[in-house]
DNA sequence: TTGCGTGCAAAGGTTTTGCATGGCA
DNA sequence: TGCCATGCAAAACCTTTGCACGCAA
């Protein structure tokens, strides 16, 4: 039942980079920059009205960074393929890992046995750094002249 | 270092109302609504105003309720007993159950050997249903002309 | 040609801010 | 009396909406 769609320059544009930054969640105000960034100036009722078409055809998820305040929108692989596991966030650089193994199972009987809690993954998330970012933080702290961002 | 406070019949109220909604999240609206049935009418400046200087404090929480896409305050009734720990948040009640027992240090112990990934407490919340509001959800679904409420 | 996509302008809702006044301690 | 708290109005932001036009298919 979806409605035929017409490709331009400026969707294109946007999607692509919604796919781009899979594991970076993107604001409305970071596209309209990217957009600016390629020289194509796209209006921001556009944009609005593509991501939300984008959310309604579930290619896309919106929800609020509560980190930064701000509406973000996350571009969903295969939506189906997020069931069933929750998701660890890297408060530094946004990335998304998937805990996608045998510990999910545990976690589940734990806090259904010892806390009568049904663990629901949707919107389930587990914040801290990944060990990338770890690395660079632990970096920044042995250089005390450095400028470091801080919360 | 906290700056002298003084007391006002709006904040008094206010806060109250945070206090007796601790397992409920409400907004700004609900707080000038509250006042608003309790006749005393406050600006809502004032009230963002009172509300950014709880949260400063750490008396409050702020944060966007992606189900209801709305910005929301919550009571905090101990702040320092909130570490080390993950939350449990029943989606259905709001209720918030602390993970305060041994299998924290699993969690956090599976996250950095499989995943690379130092888990930060803050912000940290696992949704699902609660014991009582399971109970409640079984006995709705036995009851199939029921109003029902859904998501 | 059809009707979706777009730009523009305006509106709507939420939250913040400056300034003068009011009120607690 | 000294500040803090408040009301008011305006602004700042973000997002949505109506309308007419442009453009992809």
């Amino acid at each position: 039942m979806d409605r035929r769609k017409y490709h331009t320059k400026g969707r294109a544009l946007i999607l692509g980079f919604l796919e781009q930054s899979q594991s970076v969640t993107v604001t409305a105000k970071d596209i309209w920059a990217f957009l600016q960034d390629h020289d194509v100036t796209v209006n921001r009722s556009t944009i609005y009205r593509y991501l939300n078409q984008l959310c309604d055809d579930g290619a896309i998820m919106k929800y609020t960074d509560n980190d930064i305040g701000k509406t973000v929108y996350e571009y969903v692989k295969d939506k189906h393929d997020c069931q069933g596991h929750i998701h660890l966030k890297c408060v530094r650089c946004n990335g998304i890992i998937h805990l996608e193994c045998g510990f999910m199972e545990e976690i589940r009987e734990h806090l259904e046995e010892s806390h009568h809690f049904s663990l629901q993954c949707e919107g389930s998330v587990l914040y801290g750094l990944c060990d990338h970012c770890r690395k660079i933080e632990e970096q920044a702290a042995k250089m005390p002249n450095e400028e470091r961002h801080s919360v």
